[in-house]
DNA sequence: GCCAACGTTGGC
DNA sequence: GCCAACGTTGGC
């Protein structure tokens, strides 16, 4: 079992949207980092824990979680001309590009990046290093128990 | 809207 | 294989 912090801006994909969606599971499209691709890839499971952060908005930071819900699969929007995620180098023979689903698990209260910075048992999370810009991290053992257990319950 | 930081591209 | 130019991310 793995745990990992998954980035998306809730103008497209909120933690609410996930929780209303069917079987409240969502195909995690437009990853387009090789990086990011390959930990879908190769390192998730089934039922891998997922902080689910929401990025590029006003108020950025872990709103939800989640679990990874399928194996990796191609994402279809890299075919879909008139998405903004097409992409005229991928073919269907060999897709480049890669997605899982995720299902949301429940909504948290929101816990900022200024909150997360201030916790010594997260100042190594690399979604708070300078100039992180991977969708997809990794998340320890470690911090995910101090998050869902230590930050998640507490009331603002 | 700004801009630092980073990933990708492509000429050589 | 190097690296400058370019495009993107994402917080502010």
């Amino acid at each position: 079992m793995r745990y990992w912090l998954m980035k998306s801006e809730p103008d497209e994909a909120s933690i609410d949207d996930a929780l209303a969606a069917q079987g409240k599971t969502i195909a995690w499209t437009g990853v387009r980092n090789y990086q990011a691709r390959n930990f879908m890839r190769d390192d998730m499971r089934i039922g891998d824990g997922v902080l689910f952060y929401h990025s590029s908005c006003a108020e950025p930071g872990i709103a939800g979680l989640a679990e990874v819900a399928s194996a990796a699969y191609p994402d279809p929007t890299q075919f879909d001309r008139k998405s903004p995620y097409y992409d005229p180098k991928s073919d269907q023979e060999n897709p480049r590009w890669l997605l899982v689903d995720v299902k949301a698990m429940r909504k948290t209260r929101l816990i900022g990046l200024s909150e997360l910075r201030e916790q010594s048992q997260l100042e190594d999370m690399i979604i708070l290093r300078r100039g992180n810009r991977l969708s997809i991290t990794p998340v320890t053992p470690a911090e995910w128990n101090f998050i869902v257990n230590k930050l998640i319950p507490k009331k603002t």
